[in-house]
DNA sequence: TCCATATAGTCAAGATACTTGACGATAGTC
DNA sequence: GACTATCGTCAAGTATCTTGACTATATGGA
């Protein structure tokens, strides 16, 4: 029944969900294969996603699960992994018998300078793709929409 | 509540790489629980990312895999779900023995239509909140990292 | 002090999404 | 007809995430 209807480009999504969707993939993707091309084959992308909540000084897993959108058992499981690779480990909290804390191994720092390193090659490339103004109105928007989901009589935050 | 000692906010990320994926998965968490709430329990992101390679009129499964970013496996198994749910249906392509063409059903032509409806209104939130210019330089930039990952010509480098 | 309740983390089982490998069927080409 | 490429399926395994049940420690009264 379709004729050529269906090989002519139907138009594909074009919604803020969809490109946000897309770039979010995209960038990933990229992100991604730099650091397991940089020698992290552990690196993926839910781990990724965990370890973006763990600042570098540590922290307690039970904020870690605050921070994050999931689970304590995912949490758990991803912290799991990611011991057993070394690029973390867990300590007893000394001043709460129940908790642990979070730190990263000398292994895990490494990633992370590495991971630096490769957002930065990123952020170059689309700044020279799309040009530094708008580049730099991307970031204001995003920034703008993570700031304010109940507040909308504000201009962009402090920079901290 | 919480002791503020080591609560002192280590700085979470802020790259592009970060603000996409979180807003990215703020967008997708909220049209998800739209989408869920007016009756389509079957919605998942992962189906959601299906279906939007499928244009209205349907294509063919091989298209489809085509567009999407994974295997012809994943594609298959998320079909499969699909049609089960009564949202798609696989018919013999006429014109290739060894092709299928993948279609709305009735249900899942109610879906698109209850998913534009959430779209424009989570859109008007997000304009609401960081106002049309941001919103229309945010939907720019997008498109324009969509178009040219290969060709930097269209805005002059500008650099410094 | 003792007890009730809340919090931090673990263990176990299952669902979903995705991957790789192997395979049969059809199409296109010679 | 034979060779090769494409389309789709089947099967098995991995990664991620979810729910439910459980232990241990902390906290806040009575």
């Amino acid at each position: 029944m379709v004729k050529e209807l269906d090989e002519k480009n139907e138009a594909l999504p074009d919604h803020v969900g969809w490109r946000l969707w897309q770039a979010s993939r995209a960038w990933q993707a990229e992100f991604g294969a730099a650091m397991r091309a940089a020698g992290h084959a552990w690196f993926t992308e839910a781990r990724a996603g965990l370890l973006g909540h763990i600042p570098r000084g540590g922290t307690r897993q039970s904020a870690l699960i605050e921070r994050s959108a999931t689970s304590k058992q995912a949490v758990q499981q991803l912290l799991d992994g990611l011991e057993a690779e070394g690029v973390l480990e867990r300590l007893p909290d000394p001043r709460d018998g129940r908790g642990k804390l979070v730190r990263y191994t000398r292994k895990g720092l490494d990633a992370l300078r590495d991971g630096d390193r490769v957002k930065l090659q990123i952020e170059h490339d689309y700044v020279s793709r799309i040009g530094r103004h708008r580049f730099a109105a991307l970031m204001d928007a995003l920034r703008s929409l993570d700031a304010g989901p109940a507040d909308g009589s504000q201009e962009a935050p402090e920079t901290k």
